[in-house]
DNA sequence: AACTAGCCCAACCGCCTCACG
DNA sequence: GCGTGAGGCGGTTGGGCTAGT
């Protein structure tokens, strides 16, 4: 049972079309309209299925097809589009005259996707990225580096002392692990943990000073490691973290709280500082509009383009692309990252 | 110059939806 | 309501190109 592929045929061409058969199926359609794309081939004197025929018409032929580079604005709305539709390609296409959804999909996925990867940004969700060998770089980054410090008449020593700019960085990834995990108890019927605050938890990255977090005590990357609220190998990983629910199985969020407290005296110093490190915005949000993934079925393209008061991982690329400060900042830190923790040599 | 690795993108594959009898 | 065919869509592939060694 079942309908057999509409190239099962013997014979029928496959692979790229040459110049001649692309004049063939253009001089037709041109003259007759594509009618049939069942039944185009054999008017059209082409050994090809429909299907292919369809294709290459759609996505090359068409004479208003739109060929080059993405503008930034082409640019702009491929993103937001997506923030809102996810992997819609055609009808990502309907917004952007001239360009094929296939011609869309793949410059997501060689350029877009990693552009928003490179900012450390979730290309799924558009959200900061919470995937856990990111999130375990980070931590063990933050680890060496704060261990560095509590021992700072050796650190020098073992080459693990951080200068200034170290230093900020260290604390900026602190607030993103800190954020994340937030993130993690609006995921976890514990909202109500935070909603008397009325604070958006992605705010100490949109206004740069992550007031929420300076009543708190934070968890440096060690502290994670040592309460096993972050695996300390990505092999050990698996289940334990679920990006759309958050934190499983060995964690708990009451022992998270509570070593919260506990441990104040070893992370204030962070902290403090944190007042005189204004970081560059991750998002140009206000509280409560961090909300890019807006029903889909019932969202007119058209309006959320025009809507200025959505956050979209668009807003963090352009304001990457237009604060130059900013862009260095956070290219800097992004790209500095390794892809695994440095050497811990003694 | 030769080789390799990575990137890009046209094209294919398989599934889904819709229209029609 | 059901079966079938056609078109549409999104994921994936693989060949060509290019940059790096």
């Amino acid at each position: 049972m079942g309908r057999s592929p509409c190239c099962d045929e013997n014979g029928l061409k496959k692979g790229p079309w040459t110049p001649e058969e692309d004049q063939k199926l253009t001089d037709y359609i041109n003259s007759h309209g594509h009618g049939s794309w069942r039944s185009l081939p054999k008017l059209a004197g082409l050994n090809r299925c429909g299907k292919s025929c369809r294709l290459r018409w759609t996505n090359y032929l068409r004479p208003d097809i739109k060929r080059g580079r993405f503008s930034e604005d082409e640019e702009r709305k491929i993103i937001s589009i997506h923030s809102v539709l996810g992997n819609k390609w055609s009808r990502i296409a309907t917004q952007l005259p001239g360009r094929t959804d296939n011609e869309i999909k793949n410059y997501w996925n060689t350029h877009l996707r990693k552009k928003l990867l490179h900012m450390g940004i979730d290309p799924t969700t558009h959200k900061p990225r919470t995937d856990l060998n990111h999130l375990v770089n980070l931590s063990q980054l933050l680890g060496a580096a704060s261990f560095g410090n509590l021992l700072s008449p050796w650190s020098s020593a073992l080459g693990l002392q951080a200068d200034a700019s170290q230093l900020a960085r260290i604390q900026l990834l602190q607030n993103m692990l800190q954020v994340i995990n937030t993130s993690t108890l609006l995921n976890m019927d514990n909202v109500g943990l935070l909603q008397n605050q009325n604070l958006n938890p992605f705010e100490g990255l949109v206004n740069g000073t992550s007031t929420l977090y300076q009543k708190e005590p934070l968890l440096i990357g060690q502290e994670y490691l040592n309460q096993g609220v972050i695996p300390k190998a990505p092999s050990d990983s698996q289940g334990i973290f679920n990006s759309s629910s958050g934190f499983e199985g060995q964690f708990n969020m009451e022992d998270f709280l509570g070593s919260n407290n506990s441990t104040s005296s070893l992370s204030s110093s962070a902290c403090e500082n944190q007042t005189e490190n204004p970081m560059p915005a991750l998002v140009s949000g206000s509280p409560g509009t961090y909300t890019v993934n807006q029903v889909e079925s019932k969202t007119d393209p058209n309006q959320f383009l025009t809507q200025s008061s959505t956050s979209t991982s668009f807003e963090v690329w352009d304001k990457l692309k237009d604060d130059e400060i900013s862009d260095f900042y956070w290219k800097d830190i992004l790209e500095s990252t390794p892809s695994s923790p440095p050497p811990m040599s003694w």
